[in-house]
Formats: C-alpha cells, structure tokens, sequence
DNA sequence: GTCTATAGACGGATAGAC
DNA sequence: GTCTATCCGTCTATAGAC
C-alpha cells in the first residue's frame, strides 16, 4: 500500500530535501516529482512544513522500530550477543561490511541521513536524531557488545567506551568519505576489513 | 584593513550561511546583519551569487596558505617532523586538543565547516572543499608523520595509512560530537587524551 | 483528488535621489 | 555608498470548477 499519493509524495520530498533542504524545495519541485500541480498537494497535506513534519516522524518511527528489534534500547543486546559469540574475524568483517554498506546505499537511510546532515544546524530535531543515531546509539550499541565480550572472556579486559570509539569512527570516518564518492568504496572497503582483522587481534583473548 | 563593508559583508553572509544555508538566507538577511539596506549591498557585489562566490574563494585561499605554512603539500611536513620528533605523550596530547579545540572554536573554522557540510548535496565545489580539508588532507598529513616516525625508529613498523586512519578517526568523531553540543566537551577531551595515550602505547618503540 | 486561476507575500535586483 | 521606491518573478496557499 505504499503506491498511494500521500506517501509518494513523502518519498520525492524527501529526496528534494536531501539534497536541496527545506529551503531549497519549493512545493512546485515536489509536485513536479509526484507528477501533479503544486495546489493538488494541498488535498494531502496543509503546508509544506507539515510535509516536512510528516517524513520526520515517519522517520522518528522507522528509527524506534529499528532500535527495538535490534533490542538496543541501552540494556543488553540479547540477541546479538548470540550472534557475535562465536564469530570469526571474517565473519566479523562481512557484518560490519554489510552494515556499511546499508548506510552508504539503502536508498531511504541515504536520504534520511544527508537531509540531518544539511538541516542539522536550522533544526534541532534533525541534530538531535543525527547525533543519537551516528554518534550515541551507534558508539552505546558497540560499547554494550564489548562489555560482553570483556565479561564472556573473548577479548582481553580494556574501556569498553574507548574500544566502541575506536572500533566505530574509522568505520564512520570511511562512510563519510565514500559518501557522494562511490570510487573511493573499494578502497575504503579494503581499509575496513584491515581496520576489523587489526582490532580483532588487538584485543582477542591470547591465553584462551 | 578588515572593517570595511565589503569584508563585514561577507562575515556577516558566511554566519547566516553557515546555519541556515544558500537558500535560507535572504540579501535583507544579510544587509540587516550587516546595518544597511539590502539594495546597498549591490555596490559591493553585484548579486548573492557573488557574495556566495567570495566566501568560497576567501576560503579556498585561507586554506591553500595553511597548508603551505604546514609544507602540508603532500611531500614531506619537514617542520613539523622536528616538532614531533623528541614528542612526549603528554605534548603530543596537547598538540591535538589544540587542534581539536580550534575547529570546534575558532569562529571561522566553524562556519566554513557548517557551511560546507550543509551545502555539500547541493555545491560539489563546498563537497569537494569539505573532503579534502577533513578527510584527505587530515590523513595524508598524519599519514606522512607517522612515515617518518617508523623511518625515525620511534614508532614500530606499521601501515601508516591505516595508523593514520585509526588515529585521526576518534578525533574526527568526538569533534562531530561536540560540534554543537558544547557540554560533551569536557567528557571527550577525556577520551581524547586516552586515546593519544593509547595509541603512543600501541606504537612506540619497545626496543629503544 | 485533480485541475486552473489567482491572491498575497516575499524574493532578488535596479533606478535614481542624495 | 547609502537610501527610497519600485519592478518583476516566484513562492505558499486558497477558491472553486470538474
């Protein structure tokens, strides 16, 4: 059910905001996307803020959901910790890629995530979810999982805070750099696997 | 020589720039910023696209005579190699929470970062800017360091673009964390100074 | 729910007095 | 080099026919 007008409508303003922002985008650009006449959008929605508060807590929400399944929700990742347990450095690296990638291609996270990038200092909604997002959540997430590991004996007693810094910023220092740059993805690819095969040996448990 | 209009013009332009963008700043915006009426701004420049122009240009040249006062011009920093070289962890420490500090607070520094970052979608000229300055540039000058380190014998044997990657990444991050968010200053520092301090551990030569 | 027509405000930019 | 007055285009949004 996602062919209905109203919700195309979100998907094209939002990939006019991603790349022009809120001001950038009159609501002729969004209906000219849609294939109708500005004043038709009126009927689906009262303004174009409201158009805009619309894919925000469309996205508020995607993102609630996200963190729920993931049961990240700043306890314990149960589940993940089944799936980390026994992992290999290849394994580990084929995660983390897979990850990467999502947030360099998934068509929606793309958006979602340049439109934070350019509103973020105009609207600080957009700031705060950013930050929770790439920065909190992400390092929190990564910190969560190396307290277990720490605990279950896999890797050698360290700051489970400093390891989650170091392990996540060259994987988002290498997002941002391949970001609107897609040469650079092979390079950066190749980076990442040495950066994962490093951290692993860094830190494994050798007297196991 | 830096109270003239011209110049106050374009200070001015780059604050409102900087937070609300291209298409969110209006000539009156500017000219109120400023104290005059918008039309007066045209015997400065002879649009808003000019004055956009001007800024872009100001900072292409800033930067272009900062890299060339670090001899950061992808040879050898051959100054700096000298300042580094008899470094201890502590004024290493010192030496990057100086830089770190500089681009969350120098009042240049910070606009010409929010305005890149906000126009990146829209200007490959400010994309183009952003990537060099804070990607390429950042690892290509530690990159170069950390070359001479290993050469020098004062760190082991390592890759160091990847040494380069590792280092500068956290820093990267905890200022994208603070940019904006003053209160985590304190707290990243921290992590700051524990990661220097990690990472000299981690590379210094043992067998000195 | 789409359209045309249009209101009403505001945008960038120019003319011309001082 | 600043101002006031103003042009003209575009913008958001509404009215009303179909």
């Amino acid at each position: 059910m996602k062919g209905d007008t109203k919700t195309i409508i979100l998907d094209e303003a939002l990939s006019l905001f991603a790349v022009k922002g809120y001001d950038g985008v009159t609501v002729q650009d969004i209906a000219r996307a849609v294939g109708i006449k500005a004043p038709s959008l009126y009927k689906h929605y009262k303004s174009k803020q409201d158009i805009f508060d619309a894919i925000l807590i469309e996205t508020e929400n995607r993102y609630k959901k996200q963190v729920l399944s993931m049961n990240m929700n700043g306890s314990e990742p149960e589940k993940d910790k089944d799936l980390f347990l026994g992992i290999t450095e290849e394994d580990l690296y084929e995660k983390v890629k897979g990850l990467f990638l999502y947030y360099l291609h998934d068509e929606y996270a793309v958006k979602i995530r340049r439109m934070m990038t350019i509103g973020q200092y105009q609207n600080e909604r957009l700031s705060d979810l950013y930050k929770k997002q790439y920065i909190d959540d992400a390092l929190l997430y990564q910190k969560t999982l190396f307290q277990f590991f720490i605990y279950s004996g896999v890797f050698e007693s360290g700051d489970p805070q400093m390891m989650a810094i170091q392990f996540y910023a060259p994987i988002y220092l290498l997002m941002i750099n391949c970001d609107n740059r897609s040469e650079r993805e092979k390079e950066s690819l190749a980076f990442l696997k040495e950066h994962v095969r490093q951290f692993g040996q860094l830190y494994s448990n050798k007297e196991k």
